[in-house]
RNA sequence: GCCGGGAUGGCGGAACUGGUAGACGCGCCGGAUUCAAAAUCCGGUUUCCGAAAGGAAGUGGGGGUUCGAUUCCCCCUCCCGGCACCA
């Protein structure tokens, strides 16, 4: 008996064989067409988790795809290593966030390895580095002084008994994980980035992204959310201030029967103080948590303010409520209602007896029942003195000119995206190069001073972060005047680390700037691939920064990812597989158990990419059994002994058809991988291929080498997918030099071609039969011989032929 | 609530541009091999009717367009992701 199939020797010998010859370690070579292949980095949690073994999987997979094409890839791998499990961690085990994290990624490398994936660990990032962050520092200064970030007052949740800011995910149900407390909104003041600037570019540009998948591109569209309205100021009955309003829909003005102002609101404050009932609405809406979730679903509430705004266009006094659904961090904090013609508006009247006034009617002319139903749609004016009869673009031209020429209000554009919020009150992150001089105001630290090193070596207890505890860290002297001053303890959002390291990777050694040369050549990312759970955030930012970079004179690009693929959750219990969740399943025990190789292809061979992948303990081993069965058939083959070149002119039918076979499946699975990342369905074909070889019952030596041709067809075509198996493989069917430097093999048109193709013939558009036919048949003939089958004949027979569809190569209907 | 995606045999999925629904794999059933088991190999496997030939139904639910719809359009249900401090 042939050498059994050992995944454990062969794997590591693979391996061993890339690391001596440092198969994957590229240099910047403008001789060669480069192909830069990325995969969203992984958070150093400990160990790896299936959601990261498909992602690196699919991207390693496309990274050798491209070399087997002749492409110069560069396949980077780092650590996004800032971030809250640091510290939950150093909570729980006493730990320091810093040490606890260069442990994981230690061994999170080695898992990495054992997988076989072709990474240059030459240019290895890690963001918790102060020669990696000390770049965004510098960044952030260039952008203050440009104008680009602000400090101002923002919402978050805060925790009153353990007296600390929570994220999102730390509030549960309303209230606080650790002390089960309801949790508070709070204003507090941070740094912000002014992605605002750039909203119309990352807005345009997405028409330009023919790489990136619609749904990313229509989400994005939607949360940057342009919208192009009418801002109007109602006067306040008593106040000298008027209260002014966003609407994209001026044409309802006339149906405004109430206003609301947020909780927070200047108005609100005001009547609250002389009104204990108004007092504990208002100290109600502030016990929520932050997050637009739990605002959008909550009961919408509210109380009359007990005073009025006067409407612009009639004088009227319209009642103004105070409501927990507006807020103040959205526009002005105020809002006008129109219950005849918003849902939410609509509700909110029903609900409290306010008036429903119909100013809209259907441009059709139906009459509706404004008491019955709310009319959204846009149409004809009614009900609204001089611009009765006005369809939507003429009231809302007229009513805009009306205010503009009042002085009172305008045309303008509004957006849904917000400015970016990048202080966290945490210790575990790159500290924000400020310092606060009670003579200067807040003042950058000066590029000499920096980078701000955040110290490594602190006692972790969990109450506030612990850089608010270390005088020598925060007290310093003021760069600008020298008095005494203190330094900022907030540090970077962690999704500041994550919108350029892209771009670093290609220069990681570079003490004396952010980007060089390097970068030039290998941005932009030609393919990028992560999860579809970052489509907006962590993909917008980037853009932002790519942007930001660029102006600042570092690169010329403006798109950091030319290509995009968002491969979908590895669920499991259908939740998202994650350390949050503790949900995960273990690659390391299948390694154990089946090898490197067999995870690798069941990843590919379970699901597209694209889509959500519940996982699923079996199958694991019939992609094991899979392997073993290539294994055999390979070595089986070249046990027999070497074989003679294909002389097409002596290959009996089945031998055709193996060879047909053959490069038909070349062709599929060159498809499969470059054009569709359809990996799934490559695997498939290749089992297809497999399965023919066994099939050929053919010792001649023909025969030979047509199963010769198709097991290295398979050998190198799932190489990209499977190769450490692929490397052994290639060997044993007789090579010298190594797989890895093997190109992708090609299609003989001459051994696709057919004399006789197969026809579906079908009677008002059902199977009834199938025809052989010549494949130069004329659809006269295609049609003669299909209404001639026995079969077809009981159903046309003592019917009118109506029509006949012949579709070329596929099929006839016979319509009767 | 809003935005994006999904739903196909017992299970994961295939059908790429409107043209044979169920490729490939799992599981299951039967057989071979074996003292026996594991492993391996061969055959079968959408459901219903039928001995078979063949027929009928069938892609989450309801409607529509078409010679022909898993695919396009409208309405609905359920599930997943995101919602700005999880990464």
């Amino acid at each position: 008996m042939s050498t059994p199939y050992k995944p454990e020797v062969i794997e590591l010998e693979a391996q061993q064989h890339w690391a001596d010859a440092r198969s994957f370690e590229v240099s910047e070579n403008p001789d060669k067409e480069k192909f830069y292949c990325l995969t969203m980095f992984p958070y150093p949690s400990g160990k790896l988790h299936m959601g990261h073994v498909r992602v690196f999987t699919i991207s390693d997979v496309i990274a050798r795809y491209q070399r087997m094409q002749g492409k110069h890839v560069l396949q980077p791998m780092g650590w996004d290593a800032f971030g809250m499990p640091a510290e939950n961690a150093a909570i729980q085990r006493g730990v320091p966030p810093a040490e606890w994290t260069y442990k994981n990624i230690e061994d999170m490398r080695g898992q990495l390895n054992r997988l076989g994936y072709a990474y240059d660990w030459s240019r290895e990032v890690t963001t918790c580095r102060p020669e990696y962050y000390r770049w965004e520092q510098w960044l952030f200064t260039k952008m203050f002084e440009k104008g680009l970030v602000y400090r101002k007052n923002s919402v978050v949740n805060w925790d009153p008994v353990d007296q600390t800011v929570l994220a999102n995910e730390q509030v549960i149900d309303g209230r606080g994980w650790r002390s089960d407390a309801l949790v508070e909104r709070r204003e507090i003041p941070q740094w912000f980035m002014k992605i605002t600037a750039y909203a119309d570019e990352l807005l345009d540009e997405l028409d330009c992204m023919p790489g990136w998948p619609d749904s990313v591109k229509i989400m994005q569209r939607n949360w940057i959310g342009r919208s192009e309205g009418v801002e109007l100021s109602f006067d306040v009955a008593g106040e000298a201030e008027p209260l002014t309003v966003y609407t994209t829909r001026p044409d309802t003005l006339m149906g405004v029967t109430y206003m609301a102002v947020a909780a927070e609101h200047p108005l609100a404050t005001k009547v609250a103080a002389d009104d204990a009932d108004i007092a504990e609405f208002v100290e109600e809406c502030r016990k929520t948590d932050a997050a637009e979730a739990t605002l959008e679903t909550m009961e919408k509430k509210g109380m009359p303010l007990g005073i009025s705004a006067i409407h612009p266009l009639t004088g009227e006094e319209v009642p103004l409520w105070v409501a927990n659904f507006v807020l103040m961090s959205y526009g002005t904090g105020a809002v006008m209602a129109v219950p005849g013609h918003d849902e939410r508006d609509w509700e909110f009247a029903k609900k409290h007896g306010i008036e429903i006034k119909q100013v809209i009617a259907p441009a059709d002319g139906t009459e509706i029942d404004i008491q019955a139903a709310v009319f959204v749609d846009k149409g004809v004016l009614v009900n609204s003195g001089n611009y009765d009869g006005l369809d939507f673009d003429g009231a809302f031209n007229a009513i805009a000119d009306h205010f503009e020429k009042t002085g009172r209000g305008g045309r303008t554009v509004n957006y849904r995206l917000r400015d970016w919020g990048v202080s966290r009150q945490r210790y575990w992150g790159a500290p924000i190069p400020i310092i606060y001089c009670d003579d200067c105001d807040a003042v950058p630290v000066p590029e000499d001073q920096l980078p701000v090193v955040l110290p490594e070596d602190v006692e972790f207890t969990g109450v506030g972060s612990p850089l608010r505890e270390m005088p020598e860290f925060y007290e310093v002297k003021c760069p600008r005047c020298g008095k005494d001053a203190r330094r900022e303890t907030d540090t970077f959002d962690t999704f500041v680390e994550s919108s350029w390291y892209f771009a670093r990777y290609a220069c990681p050694d570079n003490n004396e700037a952010m980007l060089d040369e390097r970068a030039a050549y290998w941005t932009p990312v030609d393919q990028y691939t992560g999860g579809i759970e970052h489509a907006i955030l962590h993909l917008l930012y980037s853009r932002f920064f790519q942007r930001v970079m660029r102006d600042e004179g570092l690169t010329e690009e403006s798109e950091p990812f030319a290509n995009l693929l968002t491969q979908g959750m590895v669920l499991k219990d259908g939740a998202k597989m994650s350390k949050a969740k503790g949900n995960t399943v273990d690659p390391q025990e299948l390694i154990a158990l089946y090898g490197a190789d067999t995870v690798r292809l069941f990843m590919m061979f379970a699901a597209p990419p694209e889509q959500a992948l519940e996982w699923s303990d079996d199958g694991v081993q019939g992609s094991f059994r899979f392997l073993k069965r290539f294994w055999n058939a390979v070595v089986e083959h070249a046990a027999v002994g070497p074989v003679v070149s294909i002389d097409p002119g002596v290959l009996d039918e089945a031998d055709k058809e193996l060879r047909r076979k053959t490069h038909q499946t070349i062709a599929k699975i060159s498809d499969d991988i470059g054009r569709r990342n359809s990996f799934n369905t490559a695997v498939a074909a290749a089992m297809e291929l497999l399965n023919a070889v066994n099939k050929l019952d053919s010792d001649s030596d023909a025969g030979r080498a047509v199963k010769h041709e198709a097991l290295e067809a398979v050998v190198l075509m799932l190489s990209p997918i499977v190769p450490h198996i692929c490397h052994a493989l290639w060997r044993e069917l007789g090579h010298k030099t190594p797989l890895i430097d093997q190109t992708w093999p090609e299609v003989d048109e001459s051994a696709l071609e057919m004399e006789q193709i197969e026809l579906v013939v079908q009677v008002n558009g059902k199977l009834r039969a199938r025809v052989s036919v010549p494949a130069d048949a004329d659809e006269v003939t295609i049609e003669k011989l299909a209404v001639a089958d026995a079969n077809v004949q009981r159903f046309i027979d003592g019917k009118d032929i109506r029509k006949v569809i012949v579709v070329p190569g596929r099929l006839v209907n016979i319509v009767v």
